[in-house]
DNA sequence: GTCTATACATGGATAGAC
DNA sequence: GTCTATCCATGTATAGAC
């Protein structure tokens, strides 16, 4: 009945401590490290038994803690993207020459390829996301919309630069990055069309330098 | 470099000819249908009573068709890839200039935004690519290597435009229209991020063909 | 080949002891 | 709260009649 979890993002007060898990007793820990796991590795068809075992606790421990399987899914994935919500680049990248920033995005994007939990969780979301759209709706409010946007706004707001339709090559940037991604971890491209990260950020960067320059050159 | 024609990347020694069986019975292609359907509308959660059902045929008679249900979903995304396979731009469009090609290119690509089974084949593909990697493996040899071969291959070659590497701008290319696709049609930015597909198209084919010219400013 | 009926296993969720 | 044991629905696959 009374939910333990209390402290939604609370609206007028920012607290200045965490306003999640606020008491995760060891075993409720172990609960949510052990599903993550299996939902991440497994997908949403983990069954219940392996996450017990995988938490190493027993089936009715998860659900004294979680209603049903489907409540415990989304609370994790709903975990998961707070930890990647990106906490915005760092201001004084925002003021840097286009070449740093736009390098800089890249790698920070491309450093990803690494993180395991960030290309699961990107092929779990997009699995289930005909049967929990509002899972979709919050990985896109959460890190795509923020992501796009701080392009865009340095895009507008940089005097070097100048696009007709700052958004739209905002999210060409941060699509050939993520797709790069998908493609080549999730897909298998890694080993069926194999191609460094390099490549890929060298010739981003320039194309987008370039034709900034090019849009320069024609004012 | 290599040889167009023939790309069979593979230690496999199929017969190029007569690549499918011709006797389909009337029940077998409603059992086709049908199981297309299910798994595209369910993915491959979808079960073999649902398959059935939709089929408009028994269960047991799927099971006569297709020893079970792993060898039913690989056959049918087999089978989808297949119509799906690019079969290569028009002739006349690989000389044609830049800005026709890459406009052709973008708008033929964002086409599959109004294509139910593209959109879902793309899904249950990444839903399923860690549990049978080989299926991944056919989409990335059949459609995204042509498609990214066809693009560096017209960079390659054409005199008006010139890229250091050819390679990784056909990706970061094909990359941005799948991410958009993606994007928009499968985690619903379509309605959480709005953006028309022109908006996309301008901006991509901009991108590249201002950077291009200013390439060849700089040589 | 095609159907109805059924065997067998798994999975989500609960009961009851401690 | 935590465990073991269990209920019951669903799902894959098969048997047997026609």
């Amino acid at each position: 009945m009374t939910e333990p979890n209390n402290a939604p993002s609370g609206p007028g007060t920012a607290p200045p401590e965490r306003p999640r898990k606020a008491r995760s007793s060891q075993k409720e820990q172990q609960i949510i490290d052990g599903a993550l796991r299996a939902f991440l590795a497994r997908g949403y068809s983990a069954s219940m038994d392996v996450i017990a075992q995988e938490a190493g606790v027993s089936k009715q421990t998860v659900y004294s803690h979680f209603k049903d399987k489907e409540t415990l899914f989304s609370a994790l994935i709903d975990r998961l993207l707070d930890e990647f919500m990106s906490a915005g680049l760092s201001p004084e990248l925002m003021s840097a020459d286009p070449g740093t920033f736009f390098r800089s995005v890249a790698n920070i994007a491309l450093s990803r390829l690494d993180d395991w939990e960030y290309i699961s969780l990107l092929r779990v979301l997009i699995a289930e996301s005909a049967r929990v759209p509002e899972l979709a709706d919050v990985y896109v409010n959460r890190l795509v919309r923020p992501a796009t946007q701080r392009l865009a706004d340095y895009i507008s707001s940089n005097e070097k630069i100048k696009f007709k339709d700052p958004e739209a090559v905002a999210r060409i940037f941060h699509g050939a990055l993520v797709h790069f991604i998908i493609m080549q971890e999730i897909l298998n491209g890694k080993h069926t069309l194999p191609m460094s990260r390099e490549r890929i950020a060298d010739s981003l960067v320039d194309l987008i330098l370039f034709a900034a320059e090019k849009t320069q050159d024609a004012r």
